[in-house]
DNA sequence: CTGAAAGCGCTTACAG
DNA sequence: CTGAAAGCGCTTACAG
């Protein structure tokens, strides 16, 4: 170890860089040992310091979409959160899947401080090691004994079923997301429930990747039969799939919302400045992250997250109904537009 | 180590493991150990690894925008081409921000196999500790001696000029990136220059973030000045910047490409499905992502990129234009469309 | 307050 | 082909 050439032996180096000084180091030897450690320009070997202590000072934030603006916003929460204390590092997957069995083991065999596991399938989880701290994100609809972090999507979907029905539609479309992650199910069955209790018919469904395009496709391809059969409303899983129609909307100049009315789920910072503004149930992304981040610093810090009863681990942000131009009561027409 | 319980020295289990058997431990050995570590659920400590032999088995991608679908399709490209030899993960930051020297530090501390940089500013690399094989990605415009992967932007950015010049605009404006990397720089300037050359003017410039509403915004802003100084074309330092000109002129009900025609670089999979479709540089992501993965493997194997030229670490990815409907003649007016 | 020593879990010459 | 041993760079009881 270079910087012992502070004239002091390597124990007493350690315990200044890892600040553990207090009633322990003299202070001319911290003095000698901050010299020599910004002399030698010596930076502590995460490898060597990990191994001592059994586990390195880096979170894993394993993801099955890291490219998307959503995402976007949770990472930055976590990041805010962590970032001083923890390196956070995420795992790159192929796009909208969750990592191998055989990848997570290699990550776990890096001995992380903790895990994020951010919308896992049910399958992952099963499959998964459990090895040490971890906190799930986004996980509404999947059962786990871990702590998480969930957005009440259900109380979003009501709110959303609520504000149409109250504005007097009866048929509506779902168009949903197909990338398979529980909440999306979350989504459509508290909707379409609630939809039945106010006696509102969710007549028709597809499904997309989240994709703009791949959205504008489907309601192009669904939209003549849907006209058919009466909707007046397209709920979207997304709002990246309310995009899409409202774009093809715009190209087949069905009117929004005098025409038809369109919802989304996240409320994405576009969905502010399109036009019409899209009516949206939002989910605090930057809160989840953040949340989640403080959860893993608890457990890092030895304290239970539990309590006796189930619901003890899990924390539940609140959703928000959103209400903007995209949604007006059905045929309102053209000129009720804004 | 507990795999031991083999039968054999921990030697042997670490050939075995690591499969270094050819010639050096007996099938039977094998067997056995394979077996015991099976049994155990073994699986190879990467820390204790990595610090014996030097460095880890991980390669960091460092960049500054992690969340953008380009971006992602660059990833996909390195992980396929790496990621069945390293652990690829990705350094979290700010969004838009390259890590500053002291996460890198940290990055660095836990000995990376090698270093990915995506879009890095000069200060960036000048700062950066010369430690280890290391590839940049898309750095053009900016001096380094460390191996790269470009795309050719500027040449791009020529056939662009030619095509509107060909096409009869006389007047064009340019909607660039105000993110700050180099090769935004190099696009503009090189549009610029040959623009000149046909004797097109480009009469005004503005700038964003790369962000459709963001990009709507400027364009809206700025467009009554552009249309009194007779502006015919809007190119766009990014596709992003595109969408949010090709949203606004609908809006605003300026025929696309008859009224206005409208340019972007990157050709992300919207443009191809948007109405129009996006005339526009194609720069291979994916490619790029899978050169650097194949450089900085050629690295790690001891191999020497450099050659006596200056130009021996650098590969440049060409570029292509993408001509679809958004862009015509200048007066065509409405009914040219498409 | 300080240093010598053991140990974290592996890998790799080295001697047999 | 095999095992005992040294060593990777740190941290942390432990004895002083």
């Amino acid at each position: 170890m270079v910087a012992a050439r502070a004239g002091v032996s390597t124990a007493t180096v350690s315990l200044v860089t890892s600040g553990k000084t207090a009633g322990r180091v003299s202070a001319g030897n911290i003095a000698k040992v901050d010299r020599a450690v910004s002399e030698l320009g010596y930076i502590v070997d995460g490898l060597g310091s990990s191994l001592a202590r059994g586990r390195s000072n880096i979170v894993i934030l394993v993801a099955p979409d890291v490219s998307n603006p959503f995402f976007a916003k949770v990472i930055d929460g976590v990041r805010g959160e962590i970032g001083d204390t923890f390196q956070l590092l995420l795992s790159v997957t192929e796009a909208g899947r969750m990592p191998t069995p055989a990848v997570v083991r290699n990550l776990l065999s890096l001995r992380p401080a903790g895990l994020l596991v951010d919308a896992p399938s049910a399958e992952f989880l099963a499959a998964l090691p459990a090895a040490g701290p971890m906190v799930l994100l986004d996980t509404a609809g999947v059962e786990s004994a871990a702590p998480a972090v969930n957005f009440d999507v259900a109380a979003g979907a009501v709110m959303l079923a609520d504000h149409l029905a109250g504005l007097g539609h009866t048929t509506v479309a779902y168009l949903d997301s197909t990338t398979g992650t529980e909440t999306f199910r979350v989504r459509r069955e508290a909707f379409c429930r609630h939809a039945r209790i106010h006696g509102m018919d969710v007549a028709a469904q597809a499904g997309t990747t989240i994709d703009v395009a791949a959205a504008a496709q489907a309601f192009a391809g669904a939209w003549p039969e849907w006209e058919r059969k009466g909707v007046t409303a397209v709920v979207c899983g997304t709002d990246t799939h309310a995009y899409g129609v409202l774009q093809e909307a715009r190209i087949a100049r069905l009117e929004v919302p005098g025409r038809l009315a369109v919802t989304g789920f996240d409320d994405l910072p576009y969905s502010e400045t399109s036009s019409p503004g899209l009516t949206t149930v939002r989910l605090p992304a930057t809160e989840l992250g953040r949340a989640a981040g403080r959860q893993l610093l608890r457990l890092l810090a030895g304290e239970d997250l539990g309590g006796a009863d189930a619901t003890g681990h899990t924390l539940t942000l609140g959703s928000e109904l959103v209400v903007r131009g995209s949604t007006a009561g059905p045929g309102t027409g053209p000129g009720q537009r804004r």
